[in-house]
DNA sequence: AACGAAGTCAACCGCTAATTT
DNA sequence: GAAATTAGCGGTTGACTTCGT
């Protein structure tokens, strides 16, 4: 699909305002990017927009980059391996879209939250619709301190696995993600969660 | 064939965290 | 330590495509 660019001037304050390019990338933009990104790495986005001779603005470069140009990008055709895993993913991290792309090699957050708004939300709620549970009473008690939870910042209903009355308590997410290596695509964890989650669903 | 509704997805926006000066 | 800059994230927008009537 060929997305045209929307015809809108950037905003700014003052009389000197720039005017940056928006929307989509054009082919000629794509290749100065590569070529610099090549030669200089993708660091100082905002230079790299001005120094590639690129009229638009960092984040632009960055997302385009991060979710188009760099090297061994997948697009489409999400496997169903891969989606089985974006669903039990997204049912433990909820919506962090980075560190579910971040252990699928070759996927983006971008892409995989599209997908996920376009394809698996709506699958969901459809399922939910056709088990309709009772409605769960409302707590006033606050639920006891999550310091240094990864889960702690998501909503009650996205804590899914690890939360209260965990229905998986042989897991604990700090010790099963290693956060401290992001970005590190070996496959083990994904056998050992779905492993544990196989295990769970069987019970 | 024509039209509107729904779906898709690239790109932008606003915000926070991390890093640098 | 404060301020400025940069990086990164998730939510949202909107142009285009596809589908249904």
């Amino acid at each position: 699909m060929v997305y045209m660019a929307p015809k809108k001037e950037s905003g700014g304050t003052g009389n000197k305002r720039v005017v940056m390019n928006r929307g989509a990338w054009t082919a000629e933009e794509d290749r100065k990017l590569s070529e610099f990104i090549e030669v200089h790495g993708p660091k100082r986005w905002r230079n790299i927009a001005t120094k590639a001779g690129l009229n638009r603005c960092g984040k632009s470069c960055r997302l385009r980059w991060l979710n188009y140009l760099r090297p061994n990008i997948k697009r489409g055709n999400i496997s169903d391996e891969e989606e089985d895993l974006i669903l039990r993913l997204h049912k433990l991290l909820g919506n962090r879209w980075s560190l579910i792309a971040g252990r699928l090699p070759g996927r983006t957050d971008n892409e995989i939250k599209n997908y996920w708004n376009s394809h698996l939300s709506k699958r969901i709620n459809a399922k939910e619709k056709t088990r309709e549970p009772p409605p769960q009473p409302v707590q006033d008690v606050a639920p006891p301190s999550r310091e240094g939870c990864p889960e702690a910042a998501l909503p009650e209903e996205d804590r899914g696995a690890t939360g209260d009355g965990n229905p998986c308590p042989e897991f604990d997410m700090n010790d099963f993600f290693d956060f401290s290596a992001e970005g590190s695509y070996g496959l083990d964890w994904v056998n050992k969660f779905l492993e544990l989650d196989d295990n769970h669903l069987n019970h």
